[in-house]
DNA sequence: CAGAATCCAACGTGATACTG
DNA sequence: CAGTATCACGTTGGATTCTG
C-alpha cells in the first residue's frame, strides 16, 4: 500500500478513495479506460497535455493501488497494454458523478 | 477561480471536479458539514489530525470555489461558522460515494 | 477562539533529451 | 513504441509560535 494512501487510512475512508484516486489525470485515465484497453501512446494522446513522464507515474501509482492492470506484450516495436482491474472497473459510477458534478460547476462558474 | 480548477478546464470534467474537491481534507470537511454547520474548533477537531493553519487553508480554498459558506459572529470570543452552500450540498452524494469506496478499498487490502 | 506569521520539507508536476 | 534520465520548480502540507 502505498505511503499516502496509508496516512489517509488514519482519517477517513474519503481520504483514502482521494488518495487513491485525487492524483492528476488519475481519473481522466480511469475515465479513457472504461470503454477498453489503450496502448501507453493511444492513452497519452486521450487523456490531453501530458508528459510520457507524468503519465507514466500515475500508471504505475494506479497499478499499485491495483485499479489498473499493465500488459507487456514482448515484441519489437514494444507494446503494452492498460486496463482496469475488476477493482478499477468499480470506479466507474464515480467517474460519471464526477464528470457530471465538473461540468454543472463549469455551467455556473464559467471561465474567465 | 482559482488557477487549478482553471488549468483543469482545459482538460475534462473530472479534472475539473478533482481540482476542487481533491485536496487533503476537503472531502472530510465536507462530510462533517453535511449534518450542519460548525465552528471552526469544531471542525477541527471532527476533522482528525490537521493543523489550523492548514485546514484555514482549505477552507478559504473551498469558500473561493463556492462550496463552504464562512459566517464571522463579531463578539468576545470570536465565533465563526462554517457551512455548506447549495452547491456544497450537491456534493452530498460523491461524498458518500467516496466514503463507500473508500470503505471498501480497505476492506479489501487491509492495512499492513 | 480563530486564526495569522514565519519558515520549511516534501511532494507533485513538468520540460527536455535520450534509449532499448 | 514506450518509456527512462536528468533537472527544475511551484505548490502543498506541516511545525511552531504568536495575537486581537
Amino acid at each position: 500500500m502505498r505511503e499516502s494512501v496509508r496516512r489517509a487510512t488514519q482519517v477517513c475512508p474519503v481520504e483514502v478513495a482521494i488518495a487513491v484516486v485525487g492524483g492528476a489525470w488519475k481519473m481522466t485515465v480511469v475515465k479513457q479506460l472504461r470503454d477498453g484497453p489503450l496502448r501507453f501512446g493511444e492513452l497519452t494522446r486521450a487523456v490531453g497535455p501530458v508528459t510520457p513522464r507524468v503519465l507514466t507515474r500515475q500508471l504505475r501509482e494506479l497499478e499499485a493501488d491495483g485499479v489498473v492492470h499493465r500488459e507487456v506484450y514482448p515484441q519489437v516495436p514494444p507494446r503494452v497494454e492498460y486496463s482496469l482491474t475488476p477493482l478499477g472497473q468499480t470506479l466507474g459510477s464515480l467517474v460519471e458523478s464526477l464528470d457530471a458534478w465538473g461540468a454543472d460547476y463549469l455551467a455556473q462558474a464559467p471561465v474567465r
